[in-house]
RNA sequence: GCCCCCGUAGCUCAGAUGGAUAGAGCACAGGAUUCCUAAUCCUGGGGCCGUGGGUUCGAGUCCCGCCGGGGGCACCA
């Protein structure tokens, strides 16, 4: 919809320009923005106050100039008119509404094409698979999986990645801790090891080798039992952790693995390629990464005085694959304590010749639980926090995933599960999906009345009908979804389309409260339900891209009453 | 000590190249249902945009300092 007035827009400004009117190759981008006040109408341009700073001219001197040369053959504008120190308003004609909701209900409009088929990888969760995920993890969990749902709406061609840090010390901690606990399980009097995981899950591993492989690990040699137990916790816990997500609704194109990375050599490949540029040097013992000249801090080590290989030495080699595999847009979405992270990577990435501006690094803040206000103690110490299972299957996956995604990345969020949890218009979800079931429900009854509802064509309906002030409003609400689907991809920033989806819903409730959709006028009825079925499909198409259900009856409410038992 | 994020209504938060009188939800007070689900709607009060400077015709937005909250600083993972 605004992309038509831009267009006119660009048409207007640079027939001024030619027409000698305005003298200037630099021309700011077209921003178009909803004014600050609704008379002002639908969308605003700064353009003229942004010339008149850089030209020394009367702001509303080119306003007026820009609106002489403004040629509206096909009436998309009601109004286009001059305001304030030089703003220019504009407000979308009836005729074109129309126009763009036909065009929306025969599914001309879905389809954003922004990636043109490119290829682009979001990588998140990756934890480490040495414990259950937690709550802070599901939040980065759902704003990957989101991401990749946009862009795969919007013509990226959108893979979603988990890379399993499978090689390191963590592992090996974990398989140590495992192997302590076993032993501890026979009987036998430990020492827990200093880093080792303290959390109960490791105590059911132990058992889980038990009953598996019953005493063997006593006998056999440490490093070998260690081994085995890792490789075991491991595979399990990343199980469990497939498991969790799965039923968050997250599933993953690829898992990528640090070991089979060091396996096929491509650590050290790629190390051997920085070393051939004098990338690399030694110091201390140690191997370094000259990362300082690349814009960090500092230079990072690679390889140890010890021999081993840094996760960091495994992520550059890793980075270097992404790119091979041909992704020209690579977003990684981690936890905010990772940002140290960030400059050493887009250093290598910089070093080994890819544009670190392809690398998209989004860090999602924590996540503080609290329940009817009072923060949840999370020890992270003790080994003691809220899992993300505990919340899902507290508080269920729409309430969560819509919570964690209620918030922009760089917010902490105040996830309070009592508010998640209640049926009641507290409650954000509840109150975008009772729009959608509620107008399912006006077809049931539009059905009920002999309205052939379902076999409606935009060609069959008279949307001049649609005449009332909320009613337009509502067709230009309905009509913003392709801008808030572009502006949320490409800022990365789900939560536009949280903030977009409840102003619909709103809208909508405002308008079924104020308007009857069936009445026994037949012809407007059958515009009326266009309407409402566009509502219907926008809010169902924005839920799907946040992984949400829409349904077309809210029954738990009473089903959940009646459970409780009165 | 250095780096990153946050600070906007009682609470939780939006605020898109700097632009018009700073918005929403919740909470609070009152009201609406013979009629498509009241999980809804309507009305109302509420603000030195943390703070002090600066740039600008114009700053919640940009720059510098300070205060408060969170996170990160390794041959950790």
């Amino acid at each position: 919809m605004k992309s038509h007035l831009r267009d006119l827009l660009a048409q207007a400004i640079d027939k001024t320009v030619r027409g000698g009117e305005l003298r200037t190759t630099d021309l700011p981008p077209l921003l178009l923005e909803p004014p600050k006040q609704r008379e002002f109408g639908d969308v605003a341009s700064n353009v003229a106050l942004i010339l008149a700073k850089r030209l020394g001219k009367p702001p509303r001197a080119i306003a007026e100039a820009i609106l002489r040369n403004l040629e509206d053959r096909e009436g998309i504008l009601a109004r286009a008119e001059i305001a304030g120190p030089g703003f220019l308003n504009f407000s979308f004609s009836p005729k074109f509404c129309y126009q763009r909701l036909r065009a929306l209900e025969e599914g001309k409009n879905g389809d954003l094409d922004l990636g043109k088929g490119q290829k682009v990888q979001v990588e998140f969760a990756s934890v480490n698979p040495t414990g259950p995920l937690h709550v802070g993890h599901g939040r980065v969990a759902v704003f990957g999986d989101v991401l990749a749902r946009l862009h795969a709406a919007t013509g990226f061609q959108a893979e979603r990645e988990y890379y399993i840090n499978d090689a390191g010390k963590q592992i090996e901690n974990l398989g140590l801790s495992i192997y302590m606990r076993y032993r501890e399980l026979h009987g036998e009097s430990i020492q827990f090891p200093e880093h080792g995981y303290p959390g109960g899950y490791v105590r059911e591993l132990a058992a889980q080798a038990q009953r598996l492989w019953g005493e063997r690990f006593l006998s056999e040699e440490k490093g070998a039992a260690v081994n085995a137990l890792s490789q075991h916790g491991c595979e399990a816990m990343l199980g469990a952790i497939r498991g969790d997500l799965g039923d968050f609704g997250i599933t993953f194109d690829s898992y990528a693995s640090e070991r089979s990375l060091r396996a096929k050599g491509e650590v050290e490949g790629t190390l051997e390629l920085l070393r051939s540029r004098g990338l690399i040097y030694s110091r201390e013992g140690a191997q370094w990464f000259k990362s300082q000249a690349y814009g960090d801090d500092k230079d990072r080590t690679v390889v140890k005085s010890d021999g081993e290989l840094t996760y960091f030495a495994s992520d550059i080699a890793y980075h270097r694959n992404k790119f091979a595999r041909g992704f020209k847009k690579l977003i990684n979405v981690w936890g905010a304590d990772h940002h140290g992270y960030i400059r050493r990577l887009k250093a290598a990435v910089k070093a080994l010749d890819y544009d670190p501006e392809l690398l998209h690094v989004v860090l999602v803040q924590m996540v503080q639980l609290t329940r009817g206000g009072e923060p949840v103690r999370m020890g992270k110490r003790s080994g003691e926090f809220v899992s993300l299972r505990e919340v899902l299957e507290e508080v269920g996956k729409d309430a969560a995933r819509f919570f964690f995604l209620m918030r922009k990345a760089d917010s902490h969020l105040d996830f309070d599960l009592e508010l998640a949890k209640k049926e009641s218009s507290e409650n954000p979800v509840f109150y975008v999906q009772y729009a959608h079931a509620r107008v399912a429900s006006i077809f049931e009854q539009a059905r009920r009345g002999g309205v052939a509802v379902d076999e409606l064509k935009p060609a069959d309906v008279d949307c001049k009908r649609l005449a009332l002030a909320e009613e337009i409003d509502l067709i230009k609400r309905v009509l913003q979804y392709p801008e808030v689907l572009e502006e949320s991809v490409q800022e990365l920033e789900p939560h536009r389309m949280v903030f977009y989806l409840l102003e619909l819903a709103g809208e909508f409730h405002r308008y079924y409260n104020r308007v009857r959709v069936i009445s026994d006028d037949l012809a407007l009825t059958r515009a009326r339900l266009l309407l409402v079925r566009s509502v219907q499909k926008i809010i169902r198409g924005g839920l799907a891209l946040l992984g949400i259900e829409a349904p077309v009856k809210m029954a738990s409410r009473g089903a959940e009453a009646l459970a409780a038992g009165q």
